[in-house]
DNA sequence: CGAAAGGCTCTTTTT
DNA sequence: GAGCCTTTCG
């Protein structure tokens, strides 16, 4: 097959600019994984290169295995040696081969969000530190950006200008060091090791350099400053870099990923040859101009002009409800209806929001209505407790020293070891300077303990010191099996709420590990944990499956829907709350909701509902601002609330409207009767001049912005009968 | 020691 | 509303 010959003239461009860095802005759409993969069989095939010479990066597991499966086909065989991942399996398998030369145990942990946490709150416990005035979470995110930064402990020390930076500066020390204890890294150290390794090792480095003739990177727009300094480190020698990106679709920047990586490799690299992918495949001139509409309005932005010669297609539908139960119905029957009355499938179809916390509703209605659906993210597989206690075995079964892991199942089924026994073990651990594990054993030659205790200690150090001698002969599923048997687990699953359904996923989990059957035992296991670390939810999206999609708009960045839905589009959803107060964060969710848009391919849906409760308690919101940014002309506005309203308000009581009932101060939420526009709830309040501006959401004509003095609406009482 | 209940907080996005 | 933490009771 001709690699170049389906490639439109810039895509070939891309393909076929090997030497020397390259960097292409491809806007939503435009082939962008096209033009890497290309350009890998490019160099293979038509320059002879080996595949052992180049390194992809891609931002998921589950574009890497896509694009090695395209390779195959391209080539005609398996690609083979390449290197292709994330950058965290990329440096995990790195740190695996070369972290001895920078002390790292080469049986290295990888630690989760789950395991960090637990480590900072014991970092503050033994810092003597409150914990109520320290939250757990914001340490970690601080922790993390300044592994993300490359800032060891050291150098955050240099740069500290606050008492909340002091605490963080002492938490990561101790953290850090905790973590080597337990000889664990976590996400950010997978990089910054990495980095750091290079920096340090220069024999090491100028291998690697060696051997990485060329590089390409993916969704370069959402790398971070430990990533760039990784690909500056590794294509030192020979140059051959190749970033792929766009900065409209640069959502991660609270994972720390930084824009300006785009500027600074224009910097590094002023040879770098800019290659622009403007043709936009996917989607129709409606949808490509609506998501222009709505990304223009970023001031921190170069102007880029997509095109395409697809179809003008249908206009984008607004649809405005009362609750996101409506919303969430609405969905389901129009799907239903797209795919009986058009050629829709279930698999084109895709709905997507700005927090997981969304989806509930939207499962509820695909639950009564008996439409198959699949959820990405929320609580994921291997996150889940029960999934997490028997990997906490299999992970203190390849290295008795990872404490975390130890203290989580120590009584996990419970074996009366309590929490008393526990700490004070901990302890003794912390002035020995050695592990849980090896306190275990110091702890039972001693006997420092009452007979009972010492018996359900001598019982679980058995327990785990047999698992450890039949983890070299049998093999991974057999070895769950044993820990299974040997723990009771299952017992002690099904005696708990949705016991059967957690069992299950002991069951699926159990189902992962014969995949690795094959390897020899060691391998197996390390092979599994690592995984078992790395694999993020959307990893296990399988577009063969015939369902309907529900994901969140982080992680639909990549993916494509003939048909989506964007589900609560208004104030303080999206944007998001939390971004109100920051020009930079609203630019970020403006790009997030570009991302939703550009994903979509004949139709787009926005939906917003006057009235959501999200974290139990109701709100009412106004209309997303991205929706104003719309041309009119580009989309058609249909209000849900017309045929609802009218059954469910027959029969209830109507005020009758008198002046002097004017309601002088309203607020949000307040349920007002207007003498044209019929009842309606207040959605916002704007002091003007003396005035005030009131937006008020009528069940009958829509939202309406008032004058108050001139408005005279009427308080009215919430009757049961709204549908709220 | 362990289960249960009550109180508290904080509500984003994830490799 | 949920998850986490603390308290309480058996």
């Amino acid at each position: 097959m001709d690699i170049l010959a389906t490639l439109n003239p810039a895509q070939r461009q891309a393909v076929e600019a090997i030497e020397g860095p390259v960097l292409i802005l491809a806007g939503p759409g435009s082939g962008k994984t096209r033009v890497i993969t290309h350009r890998v069989a490019y160099l293979i095939k038509v320059c002879g290169m080996n595949p052992g010479h180049i390194m992809a990066v891609t931002f998921t597991n589950k574009a890497a295995r896509e694009m090695r499966e395209r390779l195959d086909q391209l080539l005609g065989q398996e690609v083979g040696a390449l290197t292709l991942g994330t950058f965290h399996a990329i440096c995990a398998r790195i740190l695996r081969h070369e972290g001895k030369a920078i002390g790292l145990a080469p049986r290295f942990v990888i630690y989760d969000d789950e395991d960090q946490l637990n480590l900072i709150k014991q970092s503050l416990q033994e810092l003597n530190l409150d914990p109520k005035q320290y939250a757990h979470r914001a340490l970690q995110s601080a922790i993390s950006a300044a592994k993300s930064h490359l800032l060891s402990p050291e150098d955050y020390a240099q740069r500290i200008q606050s008492y909340f930076e002091e605490i963080v500066h002492r938490t990561y020390q101790r953290y850090q060091q905790l973590l080597g204890q337990n000889e664990a890294v976590d996400f950010d150290d997978l990089l910054m090791k990495t980095v750091q390794l290079f920096n340090s090792q220069s024999k090491i480095l100028s291998r690697y350099q060696s051997r990485y003739v060329h590089i390409l990177v993916d969704e370069f727009q959402d790398t971070n400053v430990a990533q760039y300094a990784l690909i500056k480190q590794l294509a030192g020698k020979y140059h051959n870099i190749c970033v792929v990106g766009d900065p409209d679709q640069s959502i991660y920047s609270w994972r720390s990923a930084d824009l300006r990586n785009i500027l600074s490799f224009e910097k590094d690299y002023p040879d770098a040859r800019l290659v622009l992918l403007e043709q936009n495949y996917r989607s129709t001139k409606t949808i490509l101009e609506v998501g222009s509409d709505v990304i223009s309005a970023n001031l921190q932005r170069k102007p880029k002009e997509l095109w395409t010669e697809n179809e003008a297609g249908s206009p984008v539908a607004i649809i405005e409800s009362y609750t996101e139960a409506e919303e969430a119905q609405y969905v389901v029957s129009e799907i239903e209806k797209l795919v009986s009355q058009e050629q829709i499938s279930l698999r084109d179809c895709a709905v997507m929001y700005r927090v997981n916390a969304q989806s509930r509703a939207l499962e509820e209605a695909f639950m009564r209505y008996g439409v198959p659906y699949k959820l990405i993210g929320g609580t994921r597989f291997y996150q889940r407790r029960e999934v997490k206690d028997i990997i906490a075995y299999l992970r203190v079964i390849h290295n008795p020293h990872d404490n975390v892991s130890l203290a989580r199942i120590i009584n996990i089924p419970g074996r009366g070891i309590g929490e008393r026994t526990t700490s004070q073990l901990q302890a003794r651990a912390r002035t020995d300077n050695a592990s849980l594990y090896n306190t275990l054993e110091q702890v039972l030659e001693e006997k420092i303990f009452t007979p009972r205790i010492i018996q359900a200690l001598a019982g679980f150090v058995t327990l785990i010191n047999g698992l450890i001698a039949n983890s070299h002969e049998l093999n991974l599923a057999e070895l769950l099996d044993e820990i299974l048997a040997g723990t009771g687990y299952r017992e002690y699953l099904l005696g708990k709420e949705n016991g059967e359904e957690r069992w299950e996923n002991i069951t699926e989990l159990r189902n992962a590990a014969r995949e690795h059957s094959e390897l020899n035992p060691e391998e197996a296991l390390a092979t599994f944990l690592e995984k078992v670390s790395l694999v993020a939810d959307i990893d296990n999206l399988d577009e063969k499956d015939d369902t309907v999609t529900l994901i969140t708009l982080h992680q639909a960045k990549g993916l494509e829907f003939l048909v989506v839905f964007i589900a609560g589009m208004e104030e303080g959803v999206l944007p998001h709350r939390k971004s109100f107060d920051d020009p930079s964060e609203i630019e970020e969710e403006r790009r997030l909701c570009y991302v939703g848009i550009t994903r979509a391919g004949k139709r787009l849906y926005l939906l917003r509902s006057f009235r959501r409760s999200l974290f139990g308690s109701g709100s009412a919101n106004p209309a997303s601002r991205f929706i104003q940014d719309i041309s009119p002309h580009l989309v058609t506005t249909k209000g849900l609330w017309d045929k609802v309203n009218i059954n469910s308000i027959a029969g209830v009581h109507t005020p009758s409207p008198t002046h002097s009932n004017d309601i002088s101060d309203p607020k949000v939420g307040d349920h007002v009767y207007h003498s044209k526009f019929g009842k309606g709830i207040v959605m916002s309040c704007l002091p003007d001049k003396g005035d005030q501006i009131v937006t008020v959401a009528f069940e009958e004509s829509g939202a309406k912005k008032l004058l108050l003095s001139l408005a005279h609406l009427e308080k009215i009482e919430k009757t049961t009968d709204f549908p709220l």
